[in-house]
DNA sequence: GCCCAGGTGAAGC
DNA sequence: GCTTCACATGGG
């Protein structure tokens, strides 16, 4: 039965920390809700006591799309057994109760992390609504407030059409030629993102970084925030700063290090312990 | 004005 | 291997 709203019943989600952690960029606050867009959908999220609403303009068949992005199926209790059990992942963990982690579509979250690199969160945000705003497509309903999340994200083969100025008068900057780089690629079809779905977690990794403007952060975000690989570890200033502090006070260790570290002490979802440590390092440590 | 931002790639040792 | 630098732009 189609219906315009649903309750997607699960515990321990904190739906504001989530969509305002740094994995997404578009999410926009209204009252107790949050508005985006994902695909063709225009939705509505709501914290509950039962879990969380989703109201769409649309009627909806089937809500597996936004089940999927949201992840609400997943057992986060038997995630969080894995971690380290250590002095800074308890603190990060019992600081930010019920965070998770979205599983985005590949193109935004490519293209959005690309957009990312020497800029605060903030400017991403503006850089992202700028250009959904410029190439999206209009998907809210009539009553939908004005301004941002209301368009969606452009597909790489508009934005492969899109000329370099243009990108960068959304103040861009020197991120404009990897972006029209990478739209071009993925529209033409010489760059598969589906097939890394595929891959082993190495030679995705390997893949993206093909990718001019992609380097092993970019690709290590988009792994975990898009494909689900859990053991990806983005390593960014703040991370590598927490990382010191928190595990190497007495000795400098160069970044390599870190990663080698990384890699092996927080587990098989080393993802997930990265998104905690950075949500906490940034809100509770400021 | 200055420093920094969910970096990357190239060039220098 | 590691260090330094340029690259746009805006916030604090």
């Amino acid at each position: 039965m189609a219906a315009t709203e649903i309750l997607l019943r699960v515990r321990n989600y904190d739906l504001a920390a989530t969509l305002d952690s740094g994995q997404t960029f578009r999410w926009q606050p209204q009252q107790e809700s949050w508005t985006g867009i994902l695909g063709e959908h225009w939705v509505q999220l709501t914290q509950t006591p039962d879990g969380i609403r989703a109201a769409t303009a649309a009627p909806v068949e089937n809500w597996d799309w936004l089940r999927q992005f949201l992840q609400t199926d997943i057992d986060l209790a038997a995630i969080l057994k894995t971690f380290p059990d250590d002095g800074p992942m308890r603190a990060a963990v019992a600081a930010c109760p019920g965070l998770r982690l979205l599983r985005q579509d590949p193109w935004e979250c490519l293209a959005s992390f690309i957009l990312s690199s020497t800029k605060q969160i903030v400017q991403i945000r503006q850089i992202v609504a700028l250009l959904c705003e410029r190439f999206g497509e209009r998907r809210a309903p009539q009553a939908a407030l004005a301004g941002d999340g209301i368009y969606s994200f452009p597909s790489a083969a508009r934005l492969a059409r899109a000329t370099e100025a243009e990108l960068r008068a959304c103040k861009m900057g020197f991120r404009a030629p990897n972006l029209l780089a990478a739209a071009r690629e993925i529209a033409d079809g010489r760059f598969d993102l589906e097939r890394l779905r595929k891959l082993p977690h190495a030679e995705a990794r390997a893949a993206l970084m093909q990718l001019r403007g992609v380097g092993g952060k970019i690709a290590d975000c988009v792994l975990l925030f898009a494909y689900g690989f859990d053991s990806a570890f983005p390593v960014d200033v703040w991370i590598e700063r927490a990382l010191q502090q928190l595990y190497f006070p007495r000795r400098r260790a160069s970044e390599q290090r870190l990663r080698r570290f990384a890699a092996t002490h927080f587990g098989p979802h080393a993802g997930y312990a990265q998104q905690y440590l950075f949500h906490y390092i940034r809100t509770k440590l400021h």
